[in-house]
DNA sequence: GTGTAAAAACTTACGCCGCTAGTTTAAGCA
DNA sequence: TGCTTAAACTAGCGGCGTAAGTTTTTACAC
């Protein structure tokens, strides 16, 4: 086949179906052939479009971040902004477990997540955070955020109650996995409660740097 | 060459040899052609040691966990015993940052991980937390320490002003790779005093669960 | 001592990977 | 109408993880 009188590829057309494919079976197995096979092309077709398979992930790590909603800071406090900034945040980073080691190497390389950026630390500087704690807790929350999202904490432990008999603590780790929602968002929401209240705390002494 | 007088090789040998290489390159430049000439010897051998490169990683993995500290939550208060092992953590997790994708995978897996979570939720079962709140608090530790090992906030930001025009609060944030290790040790040391001063708080005043 | 089994190096090779080069044909425009 | 560019193709390079089979040495049973 050479050029067809429509085109079967767009950008648009190829991150979809590489965010599909990363989201079921990850990073390595969004392999060029095996992308280019799932939009009906061979491989060497997707480098009419991206330079490079780097460039491919990146863009789905950017239509990701671009899901997180960033308008809760308008207009309200700004506890009330980052809880909600942090909640939508880790929903959609639960969502895409698996591009998240890529998300973390560039916080500020990508437009989305410098939008994010912006959002957060304006509404920080706004509320009277010094620049320095403005962006230290800043960083503080994508460390929690990313953190949960990079792995089950509850399906860290295998469901196999012999694992466990040299560690009398962890007797009842075993059933860890079965509870895997719950332990895993309490943890998350814990972590945020604790942070905010903390956080609310100081700034209501007046302790803002 | 056949098998020499004396093995050239050990599991320790490239335990070592894979660790610094991954330290230094990343997980992918640690391919076992590349890992073998570091040792001096052909691809192949490695797989008389190891069955597959996961496990040479894997191995790797549990040598990076044995380092943390764990010997704080003997004999003091459960704060302290926390406060310093998630420093003892945070200090080894940036020493390696290549490995911590794989480490999230599994903290119960590996034996090095089940004795840190031994200690970690057993000194939080000691002081009186329930066993749900412990677990909680024993996962959100992690998530901020293998968070902030994931990838520097600070480097994330690229050196160039004029990429920050379009984000009037941003206008500084060329600068942050310069202070990299102010911003990324403040932010995880008051992410670490935040939740320690929130927990400490509820814990005395009884909420334990 | 000798025979045998296991161990630890080797060579060769398979199929997949990211990517390059060159080819073909259609689209868009002067 | 003719020229350039775009978007598909095929062929192929070097590197990857790994399997299979070979060679020689070691360790141990008789």
């Amino acid at each position: 086949m050479a050029r067809p009188r429509q085109a079967l590829l767009t950008r648009e057309r190829i991150v979809e179906a590489a965010a599909a494919l990363i989201d079921a079976e990850g990073i390595e197995a969004c392999s060029m052939r095996r992308l280019a096979t799932e939009l009906g092309v061979q491989g060497p077709s997707l480098y009419n479009h991206f330079a490079t398979k780097a460039e491919i992930v990146d863009a789905v790590a950017e239509a990701v971040v671009a899901q997180v909603d960033i308008s809760g800071f308008h207009g309200t406090d700004w506890r009330d902004g980052l809880r909600l900034w942090a909640k939508s945040y880790h929903a959609v980073l639960s969502a895409h477990p698996n591009i998240v080691p890529v998300l973390a190497t560039g916080p500020g390389r990508r437009p989305a997540g410098l939008a994010m950026a912006e959002a957060v630390y304006g509404a920080l500087i706004d509320a009277g955070w010094s620049r320095a704690r403005a962006t230290h807790i800043g960083a503080l929350m994508r460390y929690l955020i990313t953190g949960s999202a990079l792995g089950s904490f509850a399906l860290g432990f295998e469901n196999d109650p012999g694992l466990y008999d040299r560690f009398p603590h962890l007797h009842r780790a075993h059933e860890l996995a079965a509870h895997r929602a719950a332990v895993d968002e309490g943890a998350f929401e814990l972590g945020l409660d604790l942070l905010i209240d903390s956080l609310s705390h100081r700034y209501d002494q007046g302790v803002r740097r």
